[in-house]
DNA sequence: AGGGTGGCCGGAAACGTTACCGTTCCTACA
DNA sequence: TGTAGGAACGGTAACGTTTCCGGCCACCCT
């Protein structure tokens, strides 16, 4: 068996008291460098580790926060790297991450909401990152432990007042709207905007690209879709759909690029080119982009500098239970790149005969 | 502040003592139901919550293992679900997960490396689920600490003695046999493989390209480049030298799909089409595949399921430390689908002037 | 009626630390 | 030379549990 050395073994062999090893390992200035160096030699002889578990009982902290990502089944490419984010944050304070996805209904009431025990449970964790798809009954759950919690809120459900809550946001509206404003100074007029506006998110997006137009006082067009799983074949159905209706449009602002990535797929499968006859721009700069041709225009949202605020912000409240509530938000960036262009002929002025196909 | 109600509270208010309070607790059957109903009443009045500090200094073991992901600067998709399979498993077992992003020189030597304090301290985890690019020094340094661990084997650089690990593993070697044979038996004879054999795991996929050909005594090709950062450049690389050289190709096998990905986009810029001229396999399955036409022929890998084993193998290690070690695999699946199909005219044949582009 | 048995329960030690408090001893200054 | 003060350090309580041990009481058997 593995021998377990405590800090008084150490004492012991080093003919000292308890506290004069607990007062080397944690550099207090009142020992002298002599018995120093003496225990410091003997911890290395011996090899001896702390026991975490110990000091955190005494000291009331658990040195470790927890990024809990509700209802998502995959942990998708953007929330991955907010995570990466938070836990690269923790590590320059050394305090430690949990990671942990956890489902529940947006329905059920607060007190009656099973939370995961490692949060419900005292002691495990000095705070909490509440990342993905949220609704009221869960944050109202934790505020009711009185955890220290800071929320990413993009993915948040139903009207909490925000002003009550530490959140972190990407800047989705300002982002749609210079994506907007973009095309517009390109010379598009006729332009879309495909989202799903039951989901706040989307909603937010199409408020950006309402206030674009409405700035250069063009008249609003949305193509307002319900997206479930796959924003991708949404893009794909609305592309039939933009074919069938809208022949004269000349650029479509999609609300995420998995939903462009649809487009522009339904729009290839039809014959009509991006961005030849149609401009396109999507949203959030995923992954995936970089393996589709022509490369998509599209908002980037620095992933990681989201994980980093929601960390920031947490451990600023811990040090201050009593800060302000405050919403930050971090801001996004235009990435102009092929699937962008001066208006071209547009959809069917070309003589192409459009059929959709199944 | 908020009142820290603790188990000695409730025992003085259900007039009990605090051992039966944690009999309670823990579902000892030596409590009448009479007490017992007591105390769980006082217990919900009073909103009590154990802390789990305590008892785990108490029980020594912090019911919680590590998810440690080494030398990658981004989550990648393929080791996010991995994350969130062991996530998913501990959770069925009430266990939490650390996850932690680590980057450590290959040459190092062991007793030199600093590890993080959460695994070089005692108490904060029970044992170690080891991921991402891995050399032999860390998981030496790991082995010296005696912290029960498990590594994802794919990704392992050096001759680590496996024999001596608890691993888990898929099959690249069986997975691209499978994927050869299949190009095999649809009647292509001159099948490249593309490859960066410097890598374990890329030499793996060469060698079951090599078994399949072998056995069906075809010969074997192999494009063996070097990948740094970008395996879909290293594609699109590739695919040009397959332009130059090897106009009578018909098939190629890549290490992965985003070098598969990177092939398809090179042959595209240069008029050749997939399936059509070229048929090509990947290997993965990455969850950007969706975005791409045509969609990529390729092996599945069940990467939750990786995820899956490697937590199950650490916590029956930590049920028995004695487990003998082993090494498991995870078997692969291929999925046909549109890249593939029987030899087309290959390259070059059809009087296509073959130019590489910039 | 006396002793054995088992159910139920309370007290207290233990887990490995940190922090507080008190003691010793040495130095500096009046 | 006496004393104040500070440096260095040891003992011990505390953190909030679990677990062991022993005690009490009711019941049953002989």
């Amino acid at each position: 068996m593995f021998e377990y050395v405590s800090i008084r073994d150490i004492a012991r062999r080093a003919g000292v008291g308890v506290s004069t090893v607990s007062r080397v390992l944690n550099d207090h200035p009142e020992t002298s460098q002599q018995t120093r160096e003496k225990v410091l030699r003997i911890i290395r002889e011996v090899n001896y580790r702390p026991n975490s578990r110990a000091r955190q009982l005494v000291k009331n902290t658990a040195e470790t926060i927890c990024f809990i990502l509700n209802n998502r089944d995959v942990i998708n490419p953007f929330h991955s790297r907010v995570l990466m984010g938070v836990a690269r944050y923790a590590r320059t304070l050394a305090k430690n991450v949990i990671f942990m996805q956890f489902d529940y209904p947006p329905d059920a009431p607060p007190n009656r909401l099973i939370l995961p025990p490692v949060i419900w449970e005292r002691g495990a964790l000095d705070g909490l990152v509440i990342a993905g798809t949220n609704y009221p009954n869960f944050i109202n759950a934790v505020k009711a432990l009185r955890i220290p919690f800071v929320v990413f809120g993009n993915n948040l459900f139903g009207d909490l007042q925000i002003r009550d809550l530490h959140s972190v946001w990407f800047d989705n509206e300002g982002g749609t709207r210079k994506s907007t404003e973009y095309l517009i100074e390109l010379g598009h007029q006729n332009i879309w905007c495909l989202v799903d506006t039951t989901k706040p998110w989307y909603r937010r997006c199409y408020d950006g690209y309402c206030q674009a137009m409405e700035q250069h006082q063009l008249r609003l067009h949305k193509l307002d879709v319900r997206i479930e799983d796959s924003p991708f074949n949404a893009g794909v159905e609305g592309a039939k759909q933009f074919l069938h209706l809208q022949p004269q449009l000349s650029a479509i602002v999609a609300g995420d690029d998995e939903i462009a990535l649809g487009v522009l797929s339904g729009l290839n499968q039809n014959g009509v080119r991006v961005p030849d006859d149609i401009s396109l721009v999507g949203f959030d700069d995923i992954e995936g982009l970089k393996f589709v041709r022509p490369l998509l225009t599209t908002v980037r949202v620095d992933k990681e500098k989201i994980g980093e605020e929601l960390a920031k912000l947490l451990f600023e409240l811990l040090q201050n239970r009593d800060l302000p509530p405050v919403k930050r938000t971090v801001s996004t960036e235009l990435l102009v790149r092929e699937s962008s262009a001066r208006p071209g002929r547009g959809l069917g002025s070309n003589g192409l005969s459009i059929e959709v196909v199944s």
